[in-house]
DNA sequence: GTGGATGGCTTGACAGTGTCAAGACCTGTC
DNA sequence: GACAGGTCTTGACACTGTCAAGCCATCCAC
C-alpha cells in the first residue's frame, strides 16, 4: 500500500502537487500528504476525497484506485502517523535511565501530535479508519509495545509488584489525554499555569512516577 | 434549545417516533434520541441529518429548523451527554471519603460512556460539535469543575503541595482514556487481564492515588 | 524497434447528502 | 373568527462517495 522508507519525512510531499506526466510518480504519497494538509486546515470533518484529488491535481476517482475508498486513504494516513510515532519512540530507546526514557517518549508523543495535526486527527478518529489494516495495526501495536517495554523496565528496577499492562494503558491514556488537550480537542480548562508542553509532560511525569514506583495496578 | 429536566432519562425518547399530529410535541428531544440511536448503531460516521429525520418520522429539513445545521444537533446531543455525566458526578458528591468519591466518579464516567455510546461518541468527536455553545460548554465545564473540587479535597487532606489543576487534568485524561479503551475506540491491546470495568478503574485508581498523595504535579 | 499487456488514471453517471428559500400547516390569542 | 408566529414540508441546488467503462503511458517479450 505504501513503500518502505528510510528516514521519515512525510510532512512535505516527495512529489510536486501537479505532475507534468500522465503517470504521477508516487500518487499515494501525494494523496496522503494532501489529506494531512487538508485535515490540518479544516479538521477531519472538512476532509473529502474529491478535494484531496483536486489538491493533488488528479481526477476525482484517482484516490479510489489506490485506496479503495475514503477509509482506505484515511487508514493509510493514520498508519503513517503511527510510523512517525514509532520512529520518535525508537529515538528515545537508547536513554539508559528508564524514567527519563519514559519522559522522552511522552514528549515524543505530544510533539508528534503537535507537528502532524493532520495525521493525529485521523489517528484519534477511530471510526474513520480500518483497524484491521495490517500496516496500521502493525505500527500501532509496535508503538504500544515500546511503551510496555519501558514500563516493564521501570517495574523491574523499582517496583516488581507493578501490574505492567494496566500501568502501560494508564500511562498511554494520560499522555494521549495531554496531547488532545494541547491540540485544543478538549473541554478542560487549561489552568495548569503553563502552555509549555514539555513542562506539562514533566508535571504529569512527576505524578505518574509515584504510581509506577509505589502502586501495584491491582485491586486494593 | 432544550427544556430543563428534573430526573434525567434521555435514553428512551419521551414521544413516539412517528407523531400523529402535524406538530410533533417535542421534536428536538426525538431528534436527539434518534441521533444517539443512529450513532450507537453505526458510529459517528454513519450519522446523517436525513436519516435522523427519517427515524423521527419528519421531513428532511425539519432538524435544521430546530438546530440550524448538523453540528447544532450533534452539539445538543453532546451537551445532553455532559448533562448525564454531571448527574452521575453529583450522585457521588455525598461520599465523605474523598478517594472513594474520586473512584466513584471514575466509575461514573466510564459507565456513562458505556451506557450512552451514542452520546459519548459525539462528546469525543470534538470537531463535530460547536464548543462555543453555551449549554454544551456549561455542562462540560461543570463536570470538570466537580473533578477539580474532588482533587482539591484530596490535596487538602493528604498533600497540600499538589498542583491541583495539573492533577485534575491528569486524572481526567487517564479516566477518559480508560473509557475509550473500554468502548473499543483504541489500538492498545487490552492485556490487563480483566474486562471488568470497575476492576480496571480500581487498578487505575491504585496507581493514581500514589501520585495524588506523594507527587507535586510540578517540574521536578 | 514493435506490439501487446498491465497498471495508472480519467470520464461519466448514480444515488445520497447538507443547506437554503419558499410555502403550507397548526395552534394560541385577541 | 381572523390573525400572528412558530412548526414543519416541499423543492431545488451544489456537493459528495462509489462504480463501470474506457483511455493512456510504460514495460517487457519478441
Amino acid at each position: 500500500m505504501s513503500r518502505p522508507v528510510g528516514k521519515i519525512s512525510f510532512v512535505t510531499p516527495p512529489v510536486p502537487e501537479r505532475a507534468a506526466t500522465y503517470h504521477h510518480g508516487d500518487l499515494p504519497a501525494a494523496l496522503r500528504a494532501a489529506t494531512a494538509e487538508l485535515i490540518t486546515e479544516k479538521g477531519p470533518t472538512g476532509f473529502s476525497l474529491r478535494e484531496v484529488a483536486r489538491r493533488a491535481g488528479v481526477s476525482h476517482a484517482a484516490p479510489a484506485h489506490h485506496f479503495g475508498d475514503s477509509s482506505g486513504l484515511l487508514t493509510s494516513v493514520a498508519a503513517e502517523g503511527y510510523r512517525l510515532l514509532v520512529a520518535r519512540f525508537e529515538e528515545a530507546q537508547p536513554i539508559a535511565n528508564t524514567v527519563d526514557r519514559l519522559n522522552a517518549m511522552g514528549k515524543g508523543y505530544v510533539h508528534t501530535a503537535l507537528e502532524n495535526p493532520g495525521h493525529f486527527g485521523v489517528m484519534c478518529s477511530h471510526e474513520l479508519v480500518n483497524n484491521d489494516d495490517p500496516e496500521f495495526s502493525t505500527f500501532a501495536a509496535r508503538a504500544f509495545e515500546l511503551l510496555v517495554e519501558t514500563v516493564t523496565a521501570i517495574a523491574n528496577e523499582h517496583n516488581p509488584k507493578l501490574n505492567v499492562d494496566a500501568a502501560a494503558m494508564w500511562v498511554w491514556s494520560a499522555v494521549h489525554g495531554l496531547a488532545t488537550l494541547q491540540m485544543g480537542f478538549t473541554n478542560m480548562d487549561d489552568k495548569a499555569g503553563t502552555n509549555d508542553v514539555d513542562e506539562l509532560i514533566e508535571q504529569f511525569g512527576d505524578l505518574m512516577v509515584h504510581g509506577l514506583f509505589n502502586g501495584t495496578g491491582t485491586r486494593p
